[in-house]
DNA sequence: GGCGGGTTGAATGCATACCTAAAGGGTCAT
DNA sequence: ATGACCCTTTAGGTATGCATTCAACCCGCC
């Protein structure tokens, strides 16, 4: 997939490595990261492992439990919470800016994207997540602030493991688009407070349907199976 | 001033060293920070001196100019205006979340100190500079979401050196006052929309009167007087 | 005299060795 | 038998040395 793959600092593959065994499920949470472990493991020395751990705490994807020991941060109900709170004012914020400063035409044509997914196929609901990443970025553009970006950018970083951890509806899906089909004509035409009200209302909805899938499938990590 | 001295590590010195070097302006815009440089400068090894500039960097107070040269983050206007409008989004919705679930007597307290505060001399201005911290730690407290604190502290790391490099006025600092009494008696009261307002309104004049001063004198870094 | 290539220098990325401290287990004494 | 103390082991923090890469400067050639 990563077409430009250059030559990356060990640093750079090791927290990548990470990062996608933390949002893939495959490092769970509380696992153990351990300095010499982690870096045999991954073929490399500690020095550049203990910085792609750094990186990872600075980002609250792993925290120090104790001072000699380093997991895989929890993520519960509270957090996800926690998550669309901050989620919430920083892309409501977005989307005003964004409707004051943005292309209106780049958002149209997103519209206009958005109103044609198909949703039946895996390959379709691919296209559709990647189309929201093409929202998010053309937004981050448009606002042009970097310090909402990098905030957005750690927030989006645990927003994966949110969506793994809770596999959206195909209902759900459906009226997901057709929030951000709006949120995207409000930008289109630059009106600023249907762009923050059509975002508060997505993200109250997907919130909604997050914490509601949650509760049907209970933790999925009953380890003492007696 | 650290009562907690304890045992910090040679890492976390040279993070401390650095940060108030920037803050302070001692470390200007643009100055080149090389590892074995700063390593030798704060008596320490290369890899703890390593790890603080990553933390810098990932804070945004230092950027990597090149690939080989690391520089101390610019601050002007811009990042100014950008930084109120990262603050505006968190802090509103801090205010908010707060009006709702803090304990209201800690605020009612706190708004009554604001009342009296004495901005004649230095050490009345320290005292409440520190009284701020107070109200932003105990809205931290009350709204009980790690990343939106987490997100904060980066901006308020920030924000101190834009405090230093605009000096508030006597006039300013009086009607900020009144303006964060009016937040913390929102807060006490539990009038989440009374709080947000208020929030917006002290920021917008904050951030007013810091581009007000910034025009006054102009850059302060006239490096090549002739 | 100007331009190009090669060489040298320096600075970062990485690996490894060392040091300190803490935790766990084992043994001895009560 | 139980508890306390010591020793060993292990893991993280730090220092240092080596490899790599980029850039600047110098020398030689046109």
């Amino acid at each position: 997939m990563s077409i430009a793959a250059e030559r990356l600092t060990a640093s750079d593959r090791a927290y990548a490595e990470l990062l996608d065994g933390i949002q893939s499920g495959a490092l769970p949470a509380g696992f153990v990261l351990a300095e010499v472990e982690q870096a045999a493991r991954l073929g490399i020395s500690r020095t550049p492992l203990r910085e792609a751990l750094r990186r990872l705490a600075a980002e609250g994807l792993v925290v120090q439990q104790s001072p000699r020991v380093t997991v895989v941060a929890d993520l519960d109900a509270a957090d996800i919470r926690a998550l669309f709170e901050i989620r919430r004012a920083l892309e409501e914020t977005s989307a005003r800016l964004a409707a004051a400063r943005g292309d209106r035409s780049v958002f149209a044509a997103l519209a206009d994207q958005f109103a044609v997914v198909d949703l039946q196929d895996a390959a379709g609901r691919d296209a559709y997540y990647a189309l929201i990443a093409r929202l998010d970025a053309e937004l981050d553009a448009a606002v042009g602030n970097d310090y909402i970006a990098s905030a957005l950018r750690t927030v989006r970083t645990h927003l994966v493991r949110v969506r793994r951890m809770a596999r959206d509806k195909p209902e759900r899906l459906a009226a997901s688009a057709a929030e951000h089909r709006l949120i995207a004509r409000a930008l289109a035409s630059g009106d600023a407070d249907l762009a923050a009200h059509a975002t508060h209302v997505h993200l109250h909805n997907a919130l909604d349907s997050i914490l509601d899938s949650l509760t049907d499938l209970p933790t999925d990590s009953e380890g003492h199976s007696s």
